[in-house]
DNA sequence: TTGCAGGGGTCAA
DNA sequence: TTGACCCCTGCA
């Protein structure tokens, strides 16, 4: 059949999607932008997203989601997956010098994935001066603590518990989970969206700025957390979350000197415009896997 | 083996 | 503008 200029096939528990371009499975989950996919020996990747687990992999222009239907892929995936953009429009609108075409080829089958706001947004006040797989323990350890389980292939997998759930864990158990100085962030902020006092859902109707402002009011979310909280779950695609990494590879390739934050941030909105946050994550994907900036 | 610096930031002074 | 911060890893 087919949905939304994809050829869709079901075999099994198994949907294929033809005509997917512009995506690979390690340049999109091993980007930085999530922290609940693993790469399995195959090379395909397993996951958790919105209580479902599934298994992505991808030959040529197929990709396959195993243990997922047709309903789910409408509901679930599509969205996630970012199905509905057009990469090439994106690539060619921000290949504006040597520089970023090297990036864009280097990751060229990156998406940025639509997540849920509320994991985004706890994942990146965990990734606060931490490391990636840091993150990613911490992150599979409040699943496993508050979530719940999910069976697939013989193992337990646990999908990320809501804001109602974290919102009344004592902060003693919640350290457990060894978020480290982060937990009273966590739990704060977990009250906050809880009790409604914060409407995490009213963001995506919001102005950007606004948006940034209203966010950057949570305990442990400064502008970078902010910015990337809106970058990941699909809300604003012209952010430029700028990290140490980001900053250094603007000075080194761009500024030729040291710049400010803000300085940063307000070059990539008048040099990328409306995709600055597609450019940021092909930039910071080139420079971390090439060391430049290290 | 032990010790120490520092990490994709934020907060408070 | 600057240091502290949990926890872990890498490297003397």
């Amino acid at each position: 059949m087919e949905y939304r200029g994809y050829d869709i096939s079901v075999k099994g528990d198994s949907i294929f999607v033809n005509g997917v371009r512009d995506f690979d499975p390690t340049h999109t989950f091993d980007c930085g932008q999530c922290f609940r996919w693993t790469r399995e020996e195959d090379g395909s990747y397993t996951g958790v997203v919105g209580g479902r687990v599934a298994n992505i992999s991808c030959k040529g222009a197929v990709t396959e989601i195993k243990n997922s239907n047709l309903k789910d892929f409408k509901n679930i995936w599509f969205d996630y997956l970012d199905l509905g953009r057009d990469y090439s429009e994106i690539k060619l609108n921000i290949s504006r010098d040597d520089t970023m075409r090297k990036a864009v080829a280097f990751g060229c089958g990156i998406r940025l994935l639509q997540q849920d706001m509320w994991e985004t947004l706890i994942s990146f006040i965990i990734s606060a001066n931490n490391r990636i797989p840091m993150i990613k323990k911490v992150v599979a350890a409040i699943s496993e603590t508050y979530g719940e389980e999910i069976r697939y292939e013989g193992r337990s997998w646990f999908s990320f518990p809501g804001p109602e759930r974290l919102s009344v864990c004592s902060l003693e158990n919640l350290e457990l989970c060894k978020a480290g100085f982060r937990c009273k962030y966590i739990l704060e902020t977990a009250k906050l969206v809880a009790s409604g006092k914060f409407d995490l859902q009213s963001l995506k109707t919001l102005d950007r700025e606004e948006a940034r402002r209203l966010l950057v009011q949570l305990p442990g979310v400064g502008y970078k957390v902010a910015d990337c909280t809106l970058l990941f779950s699909g809300t604003r695609p012209d952010v430029f979350p700028t990290d140490v990494w980001v900053k250094r590879v603007m000075e080194g390739l761009y500024f030729k000197r040291e710049a400010s934050f803000k300085e940063i941030w307000q070059y990539a909105q008048d040099y990328f415009g409306e995709y600055a946050g597609y450019a940021q994550q092909y930039l910071f994907y080139y420079a971390r896997e090439n060391k430049i900036g290290a």
